[in-house]
DNA sequence: GGTGTTTCCTAGCGACTGTTAGGATGGACG
DNA sequence: CGTCCATCCTAACAGTCGCTAGGAAACACC
């Protein structure tokens, strides 16, 4: 298949260097859909239009793969993390870690297929591989966790644990990419604004009073 | 393998009906270690000391192995989460949406392996087969619902958006289970109260004051 | 126009997949 | 003791897996 006159002339004129992308694009999108190991190479060769030996002019091995797309979804979502913090004041560590909440909804919704894959397959790593995407996801974890402490260190947020919490907030976003879906009833940014309300509410000291920043 | 006479003098004694309880055993385990498409009857059967084809004495297909274990699991927590809040009146719906999130953490974090599988694997179902475990978890969804609901009707919840809301406290438990540990600084009670907490102050109206009940 | 490099192809490898067929064994029951 | 049924076995199926070898076509550059 893909074999035909049509085929090969079409493939002669699109712009050689689309290729990986290509198959870096339907490789996420089976992945998130089917799982690692419940896609294989010939299914995403098929997605891409070419032959399975063709894909090994791109990528090293599945696995490889895998672990492009995962560091790749890892500090994508870190960089939009820390941006959306960036001009926040150190002095207003509830609005930081609101805006956190929210960017972290915004970013699992709009990017879903990246986000399931970074969380669900961890597992089919090598040891190396999974060790570096563990420190990624510690800077991530690290954003929030400074934001709160700040938070509970001023005296604007109970003293809750830290650790427990931030998992929590994070879980929160990744939930949501599971259900969420482009044709829904709310935006990801409105979805972003309630669970962001919702997490600094959580752990709001009591006397305390705080209004999210105006977007 | 498993066929010297020791193992099947082995055989012969242990009693015969647990062969079953055993498959379902070390196939949730294996399943929620490295998923479903991840795992091979073989693996499943050389876990549980048989033969692969022997496996087929007790199951009658992988994915209807699969389905039982799912079915089971929602089962399961959806009593517990009943039984958690069968005794609260009701007059107190943020006790009862407390309880809920605190036991639905704590069945999560008690049974990882059980809540793992059974939210990473809907994809490998039949339609029918996926049918049947959503409307399951319908079931669960819809007692944090109506506690939810009961208390932005009485006025000491927020108007929150119900089902976005609830997605985000059932996500909290989930995510539990993924780094929960036994040997861990905090037991599955305490993340639980942590966790109920937050979720009630989250969505508790102004001015009204609440305090979580006495386990 | 000839040359080297990139990109894709066909052919095929050994290993593994879920599943079935058909037979041996052992305990339960008459 | 003989029969039946549940349980487990060996052998083997067709199909799929990730991956490699080796060659053709198309491009970039001189």
């Amino acid at each position: 298949m893909s074999n035909d006159f049509a085929d090969r002339l079409v493939a002669a004129r699109s712009p050689r260097r689309e290729t990986k992308s290509l198959i870096y694009r339907h490789a996420l999108r089976l992945f998130a859909r089917h799982g690692y190991a419940g896609t294989s190479l010939r299914e995403i060769a098929e997605a891409v239009g070419l032959e399975v030996p063709s894909l090994y002019t791109h990528i090293r091995s599945k696995r490889e793969l895998l672990y492009d797309l995962m560091e790749f979804g890892n500090r994508d979502l870190l960089d939009r993390l820390a941006r959306s913090v960036a001009a926040v004041p150190d002095d207003r560590p509830l609005d930081r870690l609101y805006l956190l909440v929210r960017e972290n909804v915004i970013s699992h919704c709009r990017h879903s297929d990246q986000t399931t894959v970074v969380f669900t397959e961890i597992r089919e790593l090598s040891d190396d591989q999974r060790a570096k995407i563990v420190a990624l996801r510690r800077e991530i974890e690290n954003l929030f966790r400074s934001a709160l402490e700040a938070a509970v260190a001023e005296g604007v947020a109970r003293p809750v644990n830290i650790a427990v919490t931030v998992f929590g907030a994070l879980a929160i976003g990744r939930g949501a990419a599971t259900w969420y879906r482009e044709n829904g009833p709310l935006s990801p940014e409105e979805i972003g604004d309630l669970y962001g309300e919702q997490v600094v509410r959580g752990v709001l000291a009591p006397g305390s009073d705080w209004s999210s920043p105006g977007a």
